[in-house]
DNA sequence: GCGAGCATGGTTTAGACAGCATGTC
DNA sequence: CTAAACCATGCTCGC
């Protein structure tokens, strides 16, 4: 199909295309148009990976933003240019905020003709106006959620929703999300037109008759993808061929084909199963793409070298600059965000050879390579205690990636096999097979439990039964005739919502507590909820002394457990513990990282060897910390999970005592990247369990309030008033207070000597510090940096020798960037 | 007596969403 | 029910 002969879009958008280079839709493209994509169809693509589906999107999204007018048969309506305000409004859904990002620079490029992009995650939103004057908002999934539940306006002005990745409502964890949230807007706005994209799957025909969908189901692609599996000396595609391939002695296969493709000069992603053997293999690898650089390259790829060891002093920091050196890298979620971006932007510029990395890119950014190389096809995975194999679908998003449009002539995907009869395995397995068909998980209680509260707070339903009548409207619904699992779950989840005060019941009829409101909106898993507020009055009964103390009883520990059977309330059972005489300390830093830690909406540390020792032993040390009681040691897993909680806390505390990055990596086998993790997450649920307290009328919120700001800029309390100066993080706040200077008001008074001093002579950061603190006259000509007791001096003459920021990123380890 | 090289056994294991306030056009 | 790479340790063997 021309592009000039697509209906409903506006008029300057066939123009646009040719620009662009597009003449002509691909045939999914075409299909999609077909089935009236440009004319308000609800619509399901199932197709490849790059086989245009952005565009699909855009068609939609473009046609539903320029109004009704433009529809088919109309003529020009007006001139084209101006804001589109008169047309609705598109949402486009990801499922992560890297997406987020990426998505928006890409619809940013009809800005021009007057259509505004908007992006929000939970740690961003678009400067430059609200949503509400956006055309096209994009946002993850739970973003979308929270945005319904807290009542965003212009919600009712969408006309075009785009699910990006739908498949994911197969996922356990954060599906149900998804499912829920495509449910509500459709229910809000009877219009509402629905474009899921998804990868090849199965049974697409479901979803589309979920959404009351046409279907584009294809195996399109723009260029050709060869799948096929690397045995001895050769490797046998899909099409029956079979290209030499050789091995050489002491070479491992992986090497091999990396070398095979260096040599027709394509790049190759190698997907690993663990962080380790990520690590690993770039290790490796970069003494065989290193033979490949010539100079420029590698004077560019030490540069980026340089750049990453700024980004944190850290061993893998290190590692990964080594490997980069050569032209490896590894990619995993240990490696900060500033890491991973260098690491996608320096593979897609050619620099990189090869990028030996966990799922983290299968699912991420854009990132194809001529060649992929999926070399581990099974993961660990304690739930089936062992090795599990991949499934279908994750293999096949990961072969995907082979073969860049535009660039490459075609694209490979290899897996390797062992034996013959691996061989014949994985083609049985992964080549020619099917990926699984996509199941909705939404009738798991965690899902429930939140998903249920939320539906009553924010109005969608009121009554037992219009909860049952909103499910309906669910995948889980279209998938599962028989609705008493649902039901029997719903029950059971409306018991535990109701014991802990969530939401109250008269009859039949439904309705959230102030309390109930407060958790959907915070966008808290009720049950994290519950454990924060239990541990909180738990404290605030006791006394806040060791009276009280005292370890699980029976009867307490029933109550914790993993929807107990009576939903007993632990605080109710743990009443008239202490003598409310005593002064009322409040809670500790430890004490309230590790409330939120073993909160439901925090990812577990792994426990190691010789931890639990090591945990154990601190539990007792510091058993006067805790809020809420201590499982016994003989209940072995509510005692790891309690231990490993334990563990993060501990993390976290060493962290806001301003103890070093790389000391922290290695004392809990974790990346920087997971330092930064939890760091948002403690953040966001000490957020959340201020709120809490406040509601409650509790005592304890300053020091909630200095916890999580100690934890935000990783510095102990005295810095807390330094550390919130913008450009001042851990390590200037310390060298600053060290210096004499405690306070923000202190920086605007302060010798400039000595603050120059401090910050190491560095003038542009001095004067930005200065400034932030509010101080008038932040100028640092002229100023000599005072001597400073342990603090090295850089030489003056007004700069950061060439980097063009002020800031210079080994003098701070902030997490200045979120 | 010493050290390189190897066998052995123990250890470890992917990913990542979310609040609010505040400022600003 | 299932793996595999990495690492520390301790051994053998040759000199």
């Amino acid at each position: 199909m021309d592009v000039s002969a697509i209906p409903g879009v506006p008029d300057w958008l066939s123009g646009h295309l040719q620009d662009e280079g597009i003449e002509a839709l691909y045939p999914p493209q075409a299909e999609a148009v077909e089935a009236g994509v440009t004319e308000g169809a609800n619509l399901v693509a199932s197709v490849p990976t790059a086989s245009g589906k952005t565009l699909v999107a855009e068609l939609a999204m473009l046609s539903a933003v320029a109004g009704e007018e433009s529809g088919p048969g109309s003529d020009a309506s007006g001139a084209s240019s101006g804001p589109l305000s008169d047309g609705g409004k598109a949402l486009y859904i990801v499922p992560l905020r890297a997406l987020a990002s990426e998505k928006a620079e890409e619809f940013e490029q009809f800005e021009r003709y007057g259509v505004e992009v908007g992006v929000s995650t939970g740690n961003y939103d678009s400067d430059g106006g609200w949503l509400a004057d956006k055309d096209v908002i994009v946002a993850t999934s739970e973003k979308v959620d929270s945005l319904v539940r807290n009542d965003a306006a212009w919600i009712e002005d969408l006309s075009c929703v785009v699910a990006d990745e739908v498949h994911l409502v197969d996922d356990g964890q954060r599906g149900p999300t998804l499912e829920v949230t495509l449910a509500k807007l459709r229910q809000l706005n009877a219009g509402l037109q629905t474009v899921a994209l998804s990868a090849t799957i199965g049974n697409a025909d479901e979803l589309a008759d979920w959404l009351d969908a046409e279907l584009v189901d294809s195996n399109w692609r723009p260029i050709e993808l060869q799948k096929g599996v690397h045995y001895g000396q050769a490797l046998h595609l899909e099409d029956g061929s079979q290209q030499r391939l050789e091995v050489r002695n002491g070479e491992s296969e992986t090497a091999a084909i990396v070398r095979d493709t260096l040599a027709d000069d394509g790049s190759t992603l190698v997907f690993v199963n663990s962080r380790r053997n990520a690590e690993a293999a770039a290790r490796r690898l970069a003494s065989t793409t290193r033979e490949f650089l010539d100079a420029d390259e590698r004077e560019a790829l030490a540069e980026i070298a340089a750049e990453i060891r700024d980004v944190s002093d850290t061993e893998t920091s290190d590692d990964l600059a080594d490997a980069v050196e050569g032209g490896a890298a590894f990619h995993h979620a240990g490696l900060a965000s500033d890491h991973r971006s260098l690491i996608e932007d320096a593979f897609r510029d050619r620099l990189l050879k090869v990028v030996c990395a966990t799922p983290t890119l299968a699912a991420g950014v854009n990132t194809p390579s001529r060649r992929v190389v999926v070399r581990d096809w099974r993961r660990y995975d304690g739930s089936t205690g062992g090795m599990a194999p991949l499934s279908v679908l994750e293999v096949h998003q990961m072969m995907g990636r082979a073969g860049r449009p535009g660039l490459d002539p075609y694209g490979e995907a290899v897996l390797l096999a062992n034996s013959h009869d691996e061989l014949d395995e994985l083609f049985e397995r992964y080549v020619w097979a099917d990926p699984e068909p996509v199941q909705s998980k939404l009738a798991a209680e965690p899902a429930l439990r939140t998903h249920l509260l939320a539906t009553v707070a924010s109005g969608f339903a009121s009554s037992r039964e219009g909860l049952l009548e909103f499910l309906e409207r669910t995948l889980h619904a279209t998938q599962n005739a028989d609705r008493n699992e649902l039901e029997r779950v719903t029950d059971r989840m409306l018991d535990y919502l109701e014991v802990n005060d969530f939401l109250t019941r008269d009859g039949d009829q439904l309705q959230a507590t102030g309390l109930g409101h407060t958790v959907s909106r915070l966008y808290l898993d009720p049950m994290s909820a519950a454990e924060i507020i239990d541990g909180l009055r738990d404290w605030e009964r006791a006394g806040g002394t060791s009276a009280g103390r005292e370890r699980a009883e029976t009867a307490g520990d029933e109550a914790e457990a993993e929807e107990p059977a009576g939903f007993t309330r632990a605080s109710e059972l743990a009443a008239d513990h202490g003598d409310d005489d005593g002064p009322r300390e409040p809670p500790s830093a430890l004490g309230l990282y590790h409330l939120v830690a073993r909160t439901p909406d925090m990812y577990e540390l792994y426990l190691r060897s010789g931890d639990e020792e090591e945990f154990t032993q601190l539990a007792y040390e510091r058993e006067t910390e805790f809020l809420g009681p201590m499982p016994s040691e003989y209940e072995d897993d509510r005692f790891e999970d309690w231990l490993s909680a334990l563990k993060t806390a501990r993390l976290l505390e060493d962290w806001a005592s301003e103890i070093d990055e790389n000391e922290i990596t290695d004392r809990y086998g974790v990346g920087p990247g997971d330092i930064r993790g939890k760091v948002e997450t403690t953040q966001w649920l000490l957020g959340a369990a201020e709120s809490l307290a406040g509601e409650l009328g509790m005592d304890c919120v300053p020091a909630i309030r200095e916890a999580r700001t100690r934890v935000e800029h990783g510095v102990k309390s005295e810095l807390v008033d330094l550390a919130s100066v913008r450009g001042v993080g851990r390590k200037r706040a310390r060298r600053l207070y060290e210096a004499g200077i405690r306070t923000r008001a202190d920086l605007r008074e302060a010798e400039k000597a000595v603050v120059l001093g401090a910050l190491r002579g560095r003038e542009k950061t001095a004067e930005n510090v200065l400034e932030n603190a509010g101080r008038e006259d932040p100028s640092m000509a002229e100023v000599e940096p005072a001597d400073i007791d342990g603090i090295e001096t850089t030489t003056t003459g007004g700069g950061d020798g060439g980097s063009g920021t002020a800031d210079d990123p080994e003098d701070q380890s902030s997490l200045g960037d979120f």
